[in-house]
DNA sequence: CCGTTATGCGTACAGTGTGCGCATCGAGAG
DNA sequence: CTCTCGATGCGCACACTGTACGCATAACGG
């Protein structure tokens, strides 16, 4: 095939649009996602990501407005990553709404330059993904019996401790991983008395469940027949 | 007095020392968190602060090793504004704990860029004014009758809650302020169907409020008779 | 009087986000 | 086919950042 495989070669050896590889912005969030998981939030700079992406820093402006944005992006694609369970009956709301605290503790732990983003930005002009997690938390509490004017704060009760919480773990192991040790030996260094054979991710994982089922149950005691439930709680409090 | 007054004279049109107004690290530090109140984490720059401080950029390099280290000394500086409640008997530990709680997240609404620096810090190495204020938090719980290997995850239960509501809220309010309007019109704008007699500022503290007594609930029920406190936390949880 | 030490500061360098204008492409009109 | 046009990539430039380095000067101890 000498000859007449020459059209189907020059398919391979002169692709058909030279220098347009077609950046989309998917792309861009995704490696830019990949850039700060891999190397932190200040690594993330333009060139940088544009390089990544073979491509010059200015570039990227034709599809995302600025950094800021970009990084805006990034955070509801990562809340994009949740896999919420469906709001069960009542008397399953406890597993349910830990699964999702579960849930988002470890989209935290998974990227934890989030963390400082979520204290930055908060939760007002956040994505559809963020709003969607938002939104099934909300169902899930309306489904464990919580009233109408409740279930706001039950929800913000509950994400609040997780975000605070996920936040320092995250802060941690992202301060371990680097300085290029194991969180193991680290714990060894830093704390000689510290018991040897246990598993330090295994304690924060613990501490995130005791926290987290004090809270379940100080909900809980409000949907029980004997409380005062039926007083709204706005009245009676500081 | 022609020429007797001229050494007098010369004290004000020749200062003693030309340019030696002895910066030192507190002012520093003082007129640093200043400048982050006023203008945010991102205006903070060593030149801006050099010049309201009379001085060179490179200057409080002789005091500061680096802006990270000028951030960090300003956190804990922060954290020396908390006025904690001295940690009372057993019957008071509610009180006593929930003033620690609303301490801390006034002083994160004072000083709104302190949320995302803690998440990016968290509360490993951080200074000594903030080490009181845990160690103050633990012999709270100690006094209230947590067991010793307890009182940490109960400590930690709270100020993850505290720290995650305050940082929501610390964006929530420095978004506001930096779009220039008050929190009243700023909601009334957002979001049409709010109640205009309520008062938002109000709502958020009885949020706060909500929650924090959940979770004293959850924590007190562990110390009631009833409960199986004697069974130590760590084995039965997942 | 002369070192020594501490401190301020000017300069410089590498790196940042991003506005602007030019070059080049794919596609559609004639 | 040619010609135009909108979309896209990119080089350049500007203002700005943190900070390493070396020099100048002031206070101090002899």
């Amino acid at each position: 095939m000498p000859a007449d495989a020459k059209p189907i070669a020059s398919v391979w050896t002169r692709p058909h649009h030279p220098q347009r590889e077609q950046l989309t912005r998917e792309q861009i969030v995704a490696t830019a996602i990949k850039l700060l998981d891999s190397d932190g939030v200040e690594a993330l700079s333009m060139r940088k990501l544009g390089a990544r992406l073979g491509a010059g820093a200015t570039s990227l402006y034709r599809h995302v407005a600025n950094r800021d944005e970009l990084v805006q992006l990034a955070v509801d694609d990562v809340y994009g990553e949740l896999d919420l369970p469906a709001s069960a009956e009542r008397t399953q709301w406890r597993t349910t709404v830990a699964r999702t605290a579960a849930e988002v503790r470890a989209m935290v732990l998974r990227h934890p330059w989030i963390a400082p983003e979520l204290g930055q930005v908060g939760l007002i002009h956040i994505g559809p993904n963020a709003t969607r997690m938002t939104a099934e938390l909300l169902t899930q509490f309306e489904a464990a019996g919580f009233p109408a004017d409740e279930k706001h704060e039950a929800a913000a009760t509950l994400m609040s401790y997780v975000i605070g919480i996920a936040t320092t773990e995250a802060a941690y192991v992202s301060l371990i991983a680097r300085s290029g040790s194991t969180e193991r030996a680290w714990v060894a260094d830093h704390s000689p008395d510290f018991d040897q054979d246990a598993d330090p991710r295994q304690l924060r994982e613990n501490r995130f469940g005791y926290g987290l089922d004090r809270i379940l149950d100080g909900l809980a005691a409000r949907l029980e027949p004997g409380s005062d439930r039926a007083a709204r709680w706005h009245g009676d409090e500081g």
